[in-house]
DNA sequence: CTGAAAGCGCTTACAG
DNA sequence: CTGAAAGCGCTTACAG
C-alpha cells in the first residue's frame, strides 16, 4: 500500500505562494509576520493536517524535548507509578519520554545510557540497577547532559538525587512497633548494602537505641532477594527460635507478606503475638489478611520532583554540577498487622 | 557549566584526514572501503566515544526506528507486563519505544496519536481508551504508518489486532464452575459494551446454554467501573437474594477479590457455598484468602506478538491493509476459590 | 577505493 | 513584512 507522507512546510508554502521561511514563522507566531498571513497559513496547516516534524526541528535546534528514563523493572507498581507521574509531568512541560529497562543488569544500563545519548535526549532520569559499581558511563553522560537519579541512587555520581526519607521512615515504623509495647523486633533486610536497605537498617538501629532496646544479631536477618518467598523462609527461621521476636519489620512489603503467610500457617496471632510492618504500601498490603501496616512511598511525588529538577537543569544549563539530594517525605499507614486491638 | 557535545563524523574525518563520506561508510561497513581504513576509523571512533546521532540518521533516511505505544494506564500490572515485553522485543529488533498514556481519555488519545506522528515514529502500537468512538485520528495515522491494536481493540479500525481468546477463556472458566457441580452462576460484567466484556459475557452465555443451565437476568450484574469496590457491592446484592447463586464469575480479578472480601465478611464458605472465578491472574489473586481461580492472560506474549506484527508491517510496507485478528491463548489457573475440597 | 555534493525538514541571522 | 541561504549530522547516488 502507499503510505501518505506527512505534510511539510514546503508543501504549505507552495500552496500559499509564500516562502518556507514565512510559513515557518507564521506557524511559530513570529512578531514580524502579519496577522492575515498567520491566519491563512494556520488555516491551511490545519486543513492539511500539518504537524511539524520534530526530528527536523530537534535536529536543527539541537534540542529534542525528549527525556530518557532508565528503570530496572517497569512491572513493579512503585516503578510504574513513578513512570506514570514522569509521563504526566513531562508532558505538561512539553517533553516526551523514552523509557528503558535495565533489568538490574549493569551492562544493559550502560548500553541504555549510550542509546539515550544517540537519540540526543535532552536529559536522563535514572534509577540505578542493583549492585551498580561501574559509573563511568553515567559520568560521561553527565558531561553531556543533565542527569537526575531517583530511588536507587549513588553518591559516586555527582548529580541531583531524589530519594525518600528512608532512614526516618524506618525509624518511624520501628518506633510505632515500640509504641505498641513490642520489645523484640526482628528486621528482614538485604544482604548487600544497597542504599535503601542500609538506610532503613540504620533507622531500625536508631529506633532501638533511642528507646533503649537491645540489638540482637540473631533477629537481624538478611537475604539477597527480599521477596515474598524469602519473607516466608525468614519468618520460619524466626518461628523456630526459642526466644521468638514479638514483631517483624521487613524492608519490603513482599517480604512482610511472605512473613504474614508463614505466621498465618502456624496460626500465630497477628499483631498480638507478632506484629508485622512492611515498606512500600503496595496493593497487596490491603489484600492480605490481616492487612499490612506499611510505609507509603509517594511514587507520584518522586516522579514529578525528578522531572521538575531535570527540566530545570535542562533549561538553565548555566548552573554548575550540583550534588543536591532531595528527600521526599513518606507516611506510615497503620493497618491490622500492627494495630493494638 | 560547559556540556561537551557529542563527537560528529566531521570531527572524526578531520582528525583522520578523510572525507565525511568515507568515515560514514567505514562505520557502516560499506564494502567499498578498505579494511585498513575501516580499522583506523573504528578505532578512533571508539576512542572518541563516537555515537551516531540517531536524529540526523533517522531524519535523513526517513526512518526513526522508534515505535510509539499508547496505553490507557501504565500502572496496571497487565499493562506494564505487556510494555515490558514490548520494550524487550523492540530492542532485540533494533527499535526504541516511546510510551504514552491516554488515561482512558479519548481526546488525549487523539492528541497522542498526533504527537507520535510528529516524532515520525515508524509505527504505533495501541490499546484503545475505554469508550473510544471517534476513530478518525487512528485512521489518519493508519494512512501514514502501520498501526497494530492490542487488548482493547475495535473493529472500526482496519488493522492487525492482537487479542486474547476472550470468549473461549470465559467459556472455560464457567465450564470449570459447572464441572464443580455449580448450577446457578452469577456474572459480574461491565455496563458498556467493551470488546472484552462483551466477549466474556458471550462465553458465559454459551457455557450455560451448552450445559442446559437457565440464564437468569437477576444474577447478571453490570457495573460501569468493574473494580474491587464494585465487586464488593455487587456481591452484597447477590447475598441479599433469597435465591443466592452458588458461584460468581467476575470478568476482572479486582471485582472477584471484592466479592471474596464481601463473602468472607459474611463467613460464606468459598468455594463450598459460593465459588469465585476472576480474570487476569493479577498478583493479588495469590495474596487473597482463599486464593483466586482466574484466567491467566499472557501479557508477555501479547506484547511480543504485537511488536512482531508491527515491525513486520514496518519493514514490508508492500502489504495492503490487512485486518488480521490474532488470538493469544489463555489458561485457567485453578486455585482455592473454586477447588472442590 | 575515496570524495564532493545534494538533500532529509526545519529555523534563523542576514538582507531587503 | 517577506525571502534567499546556510546549516543541524548524516547517507548515498554520482563521479572519478
Amino acid at each position: 500500500m502507499n503510505r501518505k507522507r506527512n505534510t511539510t512546510l514546503k508543501e504549505l508554502a507552495k500552496e500559499l505562494g509564500l516562502s518556507i521561511s514565512t510559513v515557518s514563522r507564521a506557524l511559530n507566531d513570529h512578531p514580524d509576520i502579519s496577522t492575515e498571513t498567520k491566519e491563512s497559513v494556520k488555516i491551511l496547516a490545519a486543513q492539511m493536517h500539518y504537524v511539524p516534524n520534530m526530528f527536523a526541528k530537534g535536529f536543527r535546534s539541537q534540542k529534542t524535548n525528549i527525556i530518557g528514563v532508565i528503570v530496572s523493572n517497569i512491572t513493579h507498581l512503585f516503578t510504574s507509578t513513578i513512570l506514570k507521574s514522569i509521563l504526566e509531568e513531562a508532558e505538561i512541560r512539553g517533553y516526551r519520554v523514552i523509557i528503558s529497562e535495565s533489568n538490574n543488569n549493569e551492562a544493559k544500563q550502560s548500553e541504555m545510557l549510550t542509546t539515550m545519548s544517540q537519540f540526543g535526549v535532552d536529559g536522563v532520569l535514572m534509577s540505578l540497577a542493583r549492585k551498580t559499581t561501574y559509573v563511568d558511563d553515567a559520568l560521561r553522560i553527565l558531561n553531556r547532559m543533565p542527569l537526575v537519579l531517583f530511588d536507587k541512587v549513588s553518591s559516586k555520581i555527582p548529580c541531583t538525587q531524589i530519594v525518600i526519607n528512608e532512614e526516618e521512615a524506618a525509624f518511624n515504623a520501628v518506633e510505632h512497633l515500640i509504641g505498641l509495647g513490642k520489645k523484640r523486633i526482628a528486621i528482614m533486610k538485604e544482604t548487600e548494602n544497597s542504599y535503601n536497605s542500609e538506610k532503613r537498617y540504620a533507622g531500625y538501629l536508631r529506633a532501638l537505641n533511642q528507646y533503649g532496646l537491645p540489638v540482637d544479631e540473631k533477629i537481624i536477618l538478611s537475604t539477597e532477594d527480599i521477596s515474598l518467598v524469602q519473607g516466608k523462609r525468614l519468618a520460619n527461621i524466626l518461628l523456630s527460635m526459642k526466644n521468638r521476636p514479638d514483631a517483624i519489620f521487613a524492608i519490603t512489603d513482599n517480604a512482610a507478606i511472605g512473613a504474614i503467610k508463614a505466621l498465618n500457617k502456624f496460626k500465630i496471632k497477628i499483631p498480638e503475638e507478632i506484629a508485622v510492618v512492611g515498606f512500600s504500601n503496595s496493593i497487596n498490603s490491603t489484600i492480605i489478611s490481616p492487612t499490612l501496616t506499611t510505609v507509603d512511598q509517594p511514587g507520584d511525588k518522586i516522579g514529578r520532583t525528578a522531572v521538575k529538577y531535570l527540566i530545570e537543569e535542562i533549561e538553565n544549563p548555566k548552573n554548575d554540577l550540583l550534588t543536591k539530594t532531595v528527600e521526599i517525605k513518606t507516611n506510615l499507614v497503620v493497618r491490622d498487622s500492627s494495630f493494638k486491638a
